[in-house]
DNA sequence: CGATAGTTTGACACAGCTCAATAGGCGTGG
DNA sequence: CCACGCCTATTGAGCTGTGTCAAACTATCG
């Protein structure tokens, strides 16, 4: 099943070929400057955008699944998605969070070692893996992007190790609640002293992401709002009135 | 003081101008059919080659310190570099291993993250920061095989998330073995039933990159030679008579 | 308003940690 | 060649943080 290298929905459809105007599809990234697309030109972005499409996947729908043929890349345009790897006996990890504008997928191999998992409702530009190889071949900056991309992902994997390897329950959590405040929404101000998001991940999530049991990261969780470091509404939506304080309890 | 800039030991410099052969330094990599200076072409070898260097370094050394300006890249030729990192507190987690042929160094960023130190007595190539950036934007070909090598890094990265938050230490401890097995001798046979090796590493090096105890770690071992799925002679030489076996230990 | 999935809380067990003592490897110097 | 000292590794005993199992609670949605 071709999951998502279709033309449904594709924007540029409407645009005139002889437009040079950035495709509509691609508005949302521009307007963050992030993700790989802003290596093109706009006549490189027309072209890409003639074979990508925008999808709306829903909260635990498989984007690219472990051990398949991988056919087709994204970028996540809103929400939240998790990578994923299982052992043999079921015992799972999450390695990554990919939020906007993060792109999804493995280049240059046929086969994904993991699987990518919307974790929200999700909304991602995605294309067949051909026309994104060939757009590497032919544009330098492409492959300077994804490659500024994969150093990024590598630096946080690594971070991610020291807190798999070397914290605390109680300091997980902690890391992970900054992790999520800092990168969820990316219109918010970095410097604001507050942030208020709702948890992208139920707590077996937190849980895979941290190498805990769900008890264990809701027994933390009560800790910290017991102590005042978070509030929580509805069990999803967090309030934490000082990030300085947050960042204390992830152990540095 | 520029640690490995200079020209000194440079055999290039032995080699007429107008010879398009390789480069004397680049033979050993070549060899293998590894590392990032495979894309380059003869005459482009010599270029990069004029500004590099072999050196040796011995164990425990420090090639790459945290937070120091990076003024230098490296290629393993020999022996095992570790990378590591801190937290405040002095908690310790080793994030990667590299071996002969990987390259050492986090391009495009001004500070290393992490800390790269010799865990064997280690050769490597290295050249100034500057020349490679330079040959990056000239050779596409390298930039590429820099991705694939930073895309197998993340790969790599990203299964050890799974041992460090979902394995037993026995599992892990059998994962790190059978991590060294594959790596440590690149002219071995894969396919050989019977690996042999020094260990690149203290017990406390494996507890770094395991997230666990010197103590634990120990008692994991000798329970691994009790069961004969090791063997071991003056606490560093290990044989491991069926790799197979190991295999099962790590969990999948 | 009942069903279902997610979350919290409690009591207990155990894997891995801490602290402490012993043993082994290896270089140095007598 | 042995004796000594240093450093690393092993082994033991007891402790503790996190896991396990089980039950109660809460949100959400038909």
């Amino acid at each position: 099943m071709n999951k998502y290298g279709n033309n449904s929905g594709n924007a540029a459809e409407r645009l005139d070929i002889h437009n040079s105007e950035v495709p509509e599809v691609c508005a949302a990234c521009e307007a963050r400057h992030g993700g790989i697309c802003g290596a093109l030109d706009p006549q490189q972005l027309l072209a890409l955008s003639k074979s990508s499409s925008r999808h709306r996947v829903s909260s635990g729908a498989e984007l690219v699944g472990d051990a398949e043929a991988v056919d087709h890349y994204s970028n996540v345009l809103s929400g939240v998605v998790k990578l994923t790897k299982t052992l043999s006996d079921g015992r799972q990890q999450i390695v990554g969070l990919q939020f906007a504008p993060d792109f999804v997928g493995r280049p240059f191999k046929d086969e994904s070692t993991l699987n990518a998992e919307a974790a929200t409702d999700v909304s991602v530009c995605s294309f067949p893996k051909a026309a994104l190889e060939r757009m590497i071949k032919e544009s330098a900056g492409l492959e300077h992007r994804l490659l500024q991309q994969t150093l990024k992902e590598l630096d946080e994997a690594r971070d991610w190790m020291v807190t798999l390897g070397r914290k605390s329950a109680a300091e997980k959590v902690a890391s992970l609640l900054l992790l999520i405040a800092r990168n969820i929404n990316p219109y918010a101000d970095p410097e604001s002293e507050t942030v208020e998001f709702d948890l992208p991940l139920t707590r077996a999530d937190i849980a895979d992401y941290l190498g805990l049991t769900i008890e264990t990261v809701s027994r933390q969780i009560t800790k910290l709002r017991a102590d005042g470091v978070i509030d929580i509404r509805n069990n999803r939506h967090i309030t934490v009135p000082d990030i300085a304080r947050l960042e204390v309890r992830t152990g540095a």
